[in-house]
DNA sequence: CTCAAAAAAGACCGATCGGTCTTAAAATAA
DNA sequence: TTATTTTAAGACCGATCGGTCTTTTTTGAG
């Protein structure tokens, strides 16, 4: 990798360290100036404005738990068997979160959720990927005859997608990752019982 | 009330609306003045900073989903009937929310999560007494039989918290209450299902 | 090694930030 | 109604905001 792009490499991924932890509102360009040990020029060098790094941040915050989603169900096969790897997956951020400050997706949606902008139609796209990584695990499960075929493969993304969301930030909030341990739990119950 | 309480009661009223929409980072005194149609002076009368007003306008915030909660939950008796009652008050997000920008605890948790903050530790003194709440009824339901005993009270309280938080976030997001409406569903049929 | 192109430094900009203070207006007790 | 206190106005402050631009340094192709 080139010099240069070794540099906006480093650049994105201290941006969204520090927009993970602090918000984008919170974090300034002085933060990143700091984080990274670069002046004002060898940032905007590579970004025309913070708005452009706030994306491509938001980009790699999600590519890293994409992988490490991807990572936990691509050898799995059943249905039911990915989805609780699915959700087990997330189990990560009690143990070495790939980013500091809790859930990318959350953090983005509840900052620019009321603002017509950018990064809350990134933000939407993120929460629509993962809801339809879960409904097509189910439509398949269903096909085979894995999933009983009255179960709404809606209903379960938002109930495992508002589980893991909401227990991410309990335990931030609180700094223990119990609730987070006990909603991965939960949801393992549900698919076993409700699903199948 | 005096003229001054009503001009105090309006700035924390108009300044709860900006900080659940735009976060406190994201809303400035400038906000806040064409607001409230105040100018400088007439908000620094009231307050001594910004950082006390948020603080005033996160206690007012919380205490108006509170009273929704008890009004919702005073007149059931059982243990059963108090939490689907408590649940589905949450419901009221989904139809004339008392403040925009979903949940307060919610919108305050995410941005203050990371430092030390008075504002994080109001944030984690009101989800410790929504858990409390849910913890006692389940606790008085065992007592009464209404409940299994084998039910650990503190994990139906990370359940139903952060379930419907999730599902806050999801509904605010997407601009639809499908999301909310569906956790709650889903929390009843726990209530039912694995409580009694 | 040379040199053109790319990258980073850092001074500089106007706007806005939270906050202060003096002055004027309005509310209230007498 | 008057006198006193409270409340709001609005000019003002230094610091910081995101962003620009010129200059210097570094990089990498030839």
């Amino acid at each position: 990798m080139s010099k240069a792009r070794q540099t906006k490499a480093l650049i994105i991924h201290q941006a969204a360290e520090l927009f993970n932890q602090k918000g984008y509102a919170g974090s300034s360009i002085a933060d990143i100036m700091q984080a990274t040990g670069l002046k004002k020029g060898g940032i905007y060098n590579h970004f025309k404005s913070k708005d452009e790094l706030a994306l491509a941040a938001f980009d790699y915050a999600v590519s890293l738990m994409s992988q490490e989603v991807w990572q936990a169900i691509k050898t799995k096969r059943g249905a039911v068997e990915r989805l609780e790897a699915l959700v087990s997956a997330y189990l990560i951020y009690a143990d070495k979160p790939p980013l500091p400050g809790g859930c990318p997706i959350l953090n983005t949606a509840i900052e620019a959720d009321d603002l017509e902008s950018p990064l809350r139609d990134r933000a939407l796209a993120a929460i629509d990927s993962w809801r339809s990584l879960i409904v097509r695990i189910v439509e398949k499960g269903i096909k085979k005859k894995e999933v009983r075929s009255t179960v709404e493969p809606d209903t379960v993304a938002t109930i495992i997608i508002c589980s893991i969301e909401g227990a991410i930030m309990m335990s931030q909030l609180e700094k223990n990752p119990i609730h987070l341990k006990r909603a991965v739990a939960h949801l393992q119950g549900y698919i076993q019982d409700s699903l199948k």
